[in-house]
RNA sequence: CGGGGUAUAGCGAAGUCCGGUUAUCGUGCCUGCUUUGGGAGCAGGAGGCCCCAGGUUCGAAUCCUGGUACCCCGACCA
């Protein structure tokens, strides 16, 4: 049933696919670009969520709701904000199906065209700045921390699942303040949230920046991000975080008084991460056995296998370490599936990311042993039967930390500094190209000239960069810091 | 949106150039028996609008015309 994956090194796009399909993630739907996310991928989108909400709720948010559909005259009230998003709406022009009168099926009905198109949000601020006009009228009504979890619609040209789909699930934080460093303050906390939850959940380390003008989203006076390094060499940006000045709210006429009276416009933010996230997971942990899962993210942290089969005896034991195993917390499953091998077991269970694996036969009943295999190294040892709970509790702790501390390494052996463009082409013709530092002239035109000549764009200018004085690669223009480029997905 | 390709069983393919019995193979699925400490073996079985519409022909998966969908490469993007 569970067939193998294609090997990394012969097509890491086909890799990916497999991987998602092998491993139950998910799949592709009838409507193009648009995905099914199956039962086995969802359950690790739910742990992120719960994860992600709990840490939202620790810094002061709530959780609301607002519509998909956001009326058309809403969105050009920005103007770099319309400008980005346009291109990419879905828009809804009618409301009514009728049975086409010459032939089978429905047709639209023409006369239930509505006066307002709407747009299938591609992000939410519009409709949230213009209910955050009645929202707030005080110094009182602030700050206002606001999240919504739901999904959008951007129409994408070319998709590919989690990375990018026509349709995504995501959390989208929109917040209000009284003060511009205070909305600072918050967009850099946000940023935090995310690259504390990427590196401590998803073991997946992170770069810490900010984008530069032309990578910015779309209405926002400064944009920051957590930028990941996938397998192949290639950049990630898995959340961001933005500083939206007083744009959105001289659009929509957003103002409160002051202590002393006066009006004024509040500041805000917005920030969000998506299913993409997943997506990420995949690229930094797995290998060409399946999926590799943090267990903290992992919906099943251990499963059991009875060897051969599964017997009165084995079923009672493996369920007597099973209750104590969950009374510690842990998730654990056993599978007594009569008609599969265990050796297909042991592929399905390694292909799916479980972290611990634990083979009990009836050689370790007899010992008072159990066999514990590990999904990151593929080891297996045997165990004594007696405190095993203990041993599976700190694996699992040991397992997350060497995730994360393989991708750092996997990280830093591919970060780069350069000089000249022939070193950086040279280190971009590389098979695993990686994060690349170096000089930059701080020029739209430069940057851009770049990517058409890399293909490589800057991901980001790291938060803790230290000045440096240099060259631009480029134009030998001056550059006061290092910036960090990298082909992207 | 430009350039190229593909469409046959749940999945992957052969057959199409050169029309001709009942459309083939692998895998998966169902049943039974034998197996069982790393993806089992044998036997039997079910499963098809050969992308859609029209045309040519005694006869079309195959030839012709028109459509649709999907994939790859570019431009655009979380």
């Amino acid at each position: 049933m569970a067939s193998a994956v294609t090997p990394r090194n012969e097509d890491y796009s086909q890799w990916y696919l497999d991987i998602v399909k092998n491993a139950n993630l998910a799949q592709n739907s009838a409507v193009r670009g648009c995905m099914i996310i199956k039962p086995y991928g969802y359950g690790i989108w739910e742990r992120m969520q719960r994860q992600l909400d709990d840490m939202f709720k620790e810094t002061g948010h709530q959780n609301a709701y607002f519509p998909i559909f956001i009326p058309k005259s809403f969105l050009s009230k920005e103007a770099a904000h319309v400008e980005g998003f346009a291109k990419e709406c879905a828009v809804v022009t009618h409301y009514r199906l009728m049975n086409d009168p010459n032939g089978e099926g429905v047709i639209v009905d023409p006369s239930a065209k509505l006066e307002e198109e709407l747009i299938v949000r591609p992000t939410s601020e519009t409709i949230i700045w213009n209910t955050y006009r009645d929202w707030v009228t005080s110094y009182r009504d602030l700050p206002l921390l606001i999240n919504q979890w739901a999904n959008v619609v951007r129409w994408e040209m070319r998709t590919r699942l989690f990375l990018r789909t026509a349709e995504f699930l995501w959390q989208e934080g929109h917040t209000a303040h009284a003060t511009e460093a205070e909305a600072q303050e918050e967009t850099l906390k946000m940023q935090e949230v995310y690259a504390t939850f990427a590196e401590e959940f998803m073991a997946m380390p992170v770069l810490r920046g900010v984008k530069t003008e032309s990578e910015r989203f779309a209405g926002a006076v400064n944009t920051y991000t957590i930028e990941a390094l996938m397998q192949d060499g290639k950049a990630l940006q898995a959340g961001t975080s933005h500083n939206l000045g007083q744009n959105f709210a001289k659009a929509f006429e957003v103002k409160f008084q002051d202590e002393n009276n006066k009006e004024q416009y509040v500041w805000a933010t917005s920030w969000g991460v998506s299913t993409r996230l997943i997506g990420g997971l995949i690229m930094t942990h797995s290998d060409d056995e399946g999926l590799v899962l943090p267990p903290k993210l992992a919906p099943i942290q251990v499963v059991i296998i009875p060897i051969p089969k599964p017997n009165e005896e084995l079923d009672a034991k493996a369920h007597e370490i099973m209750a104590e195993l969950k009374s510690r917390g842990i998730r654990v499953s056993y599978d007594n599936d009569k008609k599969k091998r265990p050796g297909f077991k042991f592929a399905e269970n390694e292909l799916k990311g479980i972290p611990v694996r634990l083979g009990l036969g009836k050689r370790d009943l007899a010992n008072g042993t159990i066999e514990v295999a590990r999904r990151d190294t593929k080891e297996k040892a045997s165990q004594p039967l007696e405190g095993i709970v203990d041993h599976v509790a700190s694996l699992l702790e040991e397992i997350q930390q060497n995730l994360f501390q393989t991708a750092l390494d996997f990280r830093e052996e591919h970060s780069h500094t350069v000089d000249t463009m022939e070193e950086f082409q040279a280190i971009l013709d590389q098979d695993i190209p990686g994060f690349i530092y170096a000089h930059w002239d701080g020029t739209a035109e430069t940057e851009q000239k770049i990517k058409e000549l890399t293909k490589a764009s800057i991901r980001c200018i790291p938060n803790d960069s230290v000045g440096e004085v240099g060259k631009c690669i480029l134009t030998g223009g001056a550059s006061e810091r290092r910036v960090v480029f990298a082909r992207a997905y």
